[in-house]
DNA sequence: GCGACAG
DNA sequence: ATCTTGTCGC
C-alpha cells in the first residue's frame, strides 16, 4: 500500500473538507466548460428583415433569480419569469416559484453549485408542462464568462439547460485585473463619447463582457457577459431591448416577484 | 501577510 | 443575499 503524498491536505481519511469540495467544483466547471458556446447559435432573429416571417422573431425572454428569507437564510425562493418582448409593455406571460431550503453555501466563484439546481428545476418543470412560453433566451442574475475560470452561473445554467443565456451582474466580480474604480474611470472618460457601455478587457487582453449604464440616471453600471450560445453583441442588444430601469426587466421581475412570494408565504406570525 | 471575492 | 426611511428630483 502506498501512503498518500504529503499534500498538506487530508484526502481519503477525512470527510469532505471545503478544500476538497472546491477542487471537485473546479473540475466540474472545467468539464462543463468544454460544452460552452460563445457565438450566436439560435434560429430566431432580433428584428425582421423582411415584412414577412414574424414567426422567426425573438419573442419570449426569460429571467431567473433567487431571493432569501431574512429570518432563515437557508430558505430561498427561486423564480422564473418569461416576458413577451413583442408586446408593447414587456408583458409577463409566465411565472413560477420554487421554495427550497438550500444547504450548499455561497462561495465566490461557485455560485452555480448553490443556485443552478433550483433554477434548472423551474426550467424542467416548465418544459414538462409543455408551456407555449418556454424562453428562447434566458437572463440570469449572475455572471456568464465574467468569472475566475470563465464559467459563471449563466454559463453553467446555459450548458445544462442547452439554452442561450445572458449573465447580468449588479456588482463586478474582480477578475484579470479588472477593478471597480477602473471601470468607473473608463465610464466617466467615455461619458460624452460613442456608447453607453465600456468593454471589460482584462490585463490578459481577454474580453470578459461590458459595463453598461443601462439608464441615463444610473451611475452604477450593470455587468453584461456572455452566458451560452450567443455573442456579446447579441447579449447587449437584447439587454437594451428590455431595459426600462437599471436592471433589465426579465431579471428585475424575477427579483421583485421572488421577494414578494417570500413575504407572503412566510410564517410571519412568529411572536 | 493583506486585500478581493457574482449572489 | 439581507438588515432599512425618508427624501431629493424628473
Amino acid at each position: 500500500m502506498e501512503k498518500a503524498p504529503e499534500t498538506g491536505i487530508e484526502e481519503s481519511s477525512s470527510p469532505n473538507t471545503s478544500q476538497d469540495d472546491h477542487k471537485q467544483w473546479i473540475e466540474a466547471q472545467d468539464d462543463l466548460k468544454r460544452r460552452l458556446v460563445t457565438e450566436d447559435d439560435f434560429s430566431w432573429k432580433l428584428s425582421k428583415e423582411n415584412e414577412e416571417e414574424e414567426e422567426a422573431l425573438l419573442r419570449y425572454v426569460g429571467g431567473v433569480d433567487i431571493s432569501f428569507s431574512k429570518e432563515d437564510t437557508s430558505v430561498a425562493c427561486g423564480t422564473l419569469v418569461v416576458l413577451d418582448i413583442q408586446s408593447q409593455d414587456l408583458q409577463v406571460v409566465y411565472h413560477d416559484y420554487y421554495l427550497v431550503t438550500l444547504t450548499v453555501p455561497y462561495v465566490p466563484g461557485f455560485l452555480a453549485f448553490r443556485e443552478a439546481p433550483v433554477l434548472l428545476e423551474l426550467l424542467e418543470r416548465m418544459k414538462k408542462n409543455a408551456s407555449p412560453f418556454y424562453p428562447q433566451v434566458l437572463m440570469v442574475d449572475g455572471n456568464g464568462i465574467l468569472h475566475p475560470r470563465g464559467f459563471g452561473l449563466a454559463c453553467h445554467l446555459g450548458v445544462l439547460a442547452d439554452l442561450p443565456t445572458i449573465g447580468i451582474g449588479k456588482n463586478l466580480h474582480h477578475v484579470d485585473g479588472l477593478t471597480y474604480s477602473g471601470v468607473r474611470q473608463l465610464l466617466e472618460t467615455k461619458e460624452n463619447c460613442t456608447e453607453d457601455f465600456i468593454t471589460l478587457s482584462g490585463c490578459s487582453g481577454k474580453i470578459w463582457g461590458v459595463a453598461m449604464r443601462s439608464t441615463k440616471g444610473s451611475l452604477k453600471p450593470i455587468f453584461i457577459s456572455v452566458g451560452h450560445r450567443l455573442s456579446l453583441v447579441t447579449a447587449i442588444t437584447i439587454v437594451k431591448m428590455t431595459c426600462k430601469y437599471r436592471v433589465p426587466e426579465p431579471t428585475r421581475q424575477a427579483d421583485i416577484r421572488s421577494r414578494e412570494y417570500l413575504r407572503k408565504h412566510q410564517t410571519g406570525m412568529s411572536e
